[in-house]
Parts: structure tokens; C-alpha cells; sequence
DNA sequence: ACAAGGCATCGACGATTGTCGATGGGTTGT
DNA sequence: ACAACCCATCGACAATCGTCGATGCCTTGT
């Protein structure tokens, strides 16, 4: 006799075929967001977008209630993730969006800022 | 006399005003973000953008090469941050993007995938 | 020469994360 | 009743992360 059908129209223990997804993007995607993955270097990446001009590290001191050591470290995991530019003057080391992004990273935050 | 002027604005341990950055946002925006931190979870996302149906467990752990419970483990985060949606038919649980995503949450999505 | 300030780096610490195997509950076919 | 399958949850483990204080290098003002 003929199998019974289920009421679904796949069978059990098959699986569909999922859209493909690039696991180069996932890999490049995934380490943008875990740059963007923490509240105080979201303040720092939206503050750098809103102000046009560069701003220091002992900025973010006096206005985050973060030491030194922790603001610098995270400006230094943005400056890696290839968002930040920095330029020292003087005592000052001044850090601001880099103005080559790449147009998708910029739409993205621009998406998610403004 | 006067005392000289330095090269730049600004002086010496001064520090000026940044630009305002809201603390709820932050937090929450890098709780999205955290969601997306994730190579599989991105994928995932993806996945499900892209395949406008929904997509069972059994799906990704046949094409994603990891165990049965850390997928079930990232879909349960994905869950967590409001991005996905759950619901069972028979032995299988469908997951998919859920349709009331916020327009800047899907717009986002919508810029980092597509 | 000296003191003071800005900053990067180091080492340390608890907290969180990604992964796994094992277990158990629910559903279906025999 | 039983076996097979899907799935969520638990406990464990190593790795990474966020934070701090301490230290040392530059630069500048006295």
C-alpha cells in the first residue's frame, strides 16, 4: 500500500536547501558588528559621526565614566576594526571616522546612528 | 605680560564639549549589535532574510557545520534580542525573521545584508 | 632640569561567550 | 510498546572581553 501522506511537504529527516550565504561576508560582517558590540564604543563612533572634527582621547575621559586605560583601549579596538583614524598634536592624539569607509559601512551607520 | 598663545584652540587640559549621545540608545543599539556579533548568527539572519520562509533547526545544523545545540543555543539568542520568531509544527520548530521588526531594525538589516 | 599632563601598553581580574556532549521531553511511524 | 527523530536545556570548558591600576614615553610649561 501507498506510504500516508504527512501533512507537511517534507518528509522527516529531510532538510531543505537553505539560500546560500557567504561565509567570507559573514566572517567580515560578524567582526563589524563586534566592533560596534559595546555601549561606550558606540557613544565614541557616534560622537566622532555627529562631530566632524577630530576629538581627543581625554574628551571621552572627562565625559565617559571610564578610565583612561579602558577609553584608550577602546579607541584603539575601533582604530583596528578600520573605522577610526588617529593623528597626534602635540600631547594630544586626536581620533575621527576614517574618511575612506567603505560605502556600505558608512550607510550602515548612518542607518543605525542618525 | 601676556601669556603666549599656544598653536592650537585649545588649552591645556581643557577638554571640549562632545557631541550629545543618548545612553539608552547605546545600550540598546549594542545589544542589536551583539546579537549580530556572530559568524553563525549572521548567518542565520541572512538565511532567513533571504529565504522568506521559514527555516527549522534540522536546516541549519545539516548545513552549518556545528552540533545540534549550538544552533538551537544562537536561534535562542537571535530570539532573545527580538529578531526571530518561533513556532512548532510537529517535531520541527520554524523559525523566521519576525514581521514586526522595527523599520530602522529591518532597514539595517536590509543595508548589512543585501 | 624639572614637573605635569596626555596617552599607549601591560598584567590582572571577574564576566561573558562559543562550543560541546549528555539528557530528557515531545511527536511520529512501525 | 517501541524506536527514531527534532529540539531545548544543562553543565562544563577554553577563549575572549571589559575594566582597572600601574608604568613609562612624549610633549609642554616653568
Amino acid at each position: 500500500m501507498a506510504l500516508k501522506q504527512l501533512p507537511v511537504l517534507r518528509q522527516r529527516g529531510e532538510c531543505c536547501v537553505l539560500p546560500a550565504v557567504d561565509v567570507g561576508w559573514a566572517e567580515e560582517a560578524a567582526n563589524l558588528m563586534k566592533a560596534l558590540a559595546d555601549p561606550t564604543r558606540l557613544t565614541m563612533v557616534a560622537a566622532l559621526w555627529k562631530a566632524k572634527s577630530p576629538i581627543c582621547i581625554c574628551d571621552f575621559t572627562a565625559d565617559l565614566e571610564l578610565s583612561q586605560s579602558t577609553i584608550s583601549h577602546h579607541m584603539a579596538r575601533l582604530k583596528e576594526a578600520g573605522l577610526v583614524d588617529s593623528e597626534k598634536d602635540s600631547i594630544w592624539t586626536y581620533y575621527r571616522l576614517r574618511h575612506d569607509l567603505a560605502p556600505s559601512t558608512r550607510k550602515l551607520l548612518g542607518q543605525l546612528i542618525a
